[in-house]
DNA sequence: CTTAGTGCAAAGGCTTTGCAGGCTA
DNA sequence: TAGCCTGCAAAGCCTTTGCACTAAG
């Protein structure tokens, strides 16, 4: 899986950074390359990730550097898990999520018939979706 | 809102819950009967409802009795508002819930839009779904 | 030089768990 | 009467927050 975009080059996160006027931190770099190497992940999986590089990141600086992140609109975060929130990068194509209760594989759906839903959602219920927040739960292939 | 099946008798309640091979203690009555009428609720919210009524009730019993609700399968729970899971009781139709970011409220979406999808999905990803888990986010026509 | 960001540690809030007593079947 | 359930209280986790220091621009 991983991000459609490959490994980020540093200076090019750096600059992503500094145009939604946010520092370039040593942290907040790897933060965001961890993510695009995870697709998806809880606050937990990305302290993991990017502590195995960046050896004194706090998991505090984890989780505000997420929701700074999500603030200025560089990713956005949907309800995966048990009750733990994960993230993911923006920029990548709109998707759903498809959560697999019995192996908690996450898998991506777009596509015609994921846009076929949200037209036909808008048209019966006036309701905008916001599909990146959409977490659909089952089982996968694997695990039948 | 509220349930299609309307305030349930506590007599049938009862039955409903020996046939599941569980106790039909007044708090896990009542709770049950508090899930038909607030439709889609947190711990949280059905205790708040529960405890009107049946004054003595522990916050700890709601937490237990929704999760052994759940075992048996006499309710299910998503992930609507933030971090926190909703319950609510199995039994009605097969549906999706549309929630709101802005207001918070939850729609139900059924019928053959959700259905088509699910197939959809099912033929795409050889994904069986659970669509009662399935959440998803955006503003409502009320909130535009 | 300014001030956004960070590490550290403590506080907070929601959930879970252990145990002894009470109630259902 | 047997044992499932419950209340109570404490433990656990995850997440947030305050503060002083560090580093980005």
């Amino acid at each position: 899986m991983g991000s459609r975009i490959g490994p980020l080059d540093d200076a090019v996160v750096a600059e992503i950074l500094r145009e939604a006027g946010l520092r370039a931190t040593v942290g907040r770099r790897q933060i965001i390359k961890s993510l695009a190497a995870l697709g998806h992940a809880t606050p937990d999986e990305v302290f993991a990730h990017t502590s195995a590089i960046v050896p004194g990141l706090n998991l505090s600086t984890v989780y505000r550097t997420l929701e700074t992140l999500a603030e200025v609109g560089l990713a956005f975060h949907a309800h995966l898990a048990g009750t733990t929130r994960s993230y993911y990068l923006a920029g990548e194509q709109e998707h759903a999520h498809l959560v697999c209760d019995s192996c908690g594989s996450v898998a991506e759906l777009a596509g015609p018939p994921l846009r076929r839903f949200i037209a036909s959602v808008a048209k019966t219920q006036e309701f905008e979706l916001q599909p990146g927040h959409l977490a659909i739960h089952g089982r996968c292939g694997n695990c039948r």
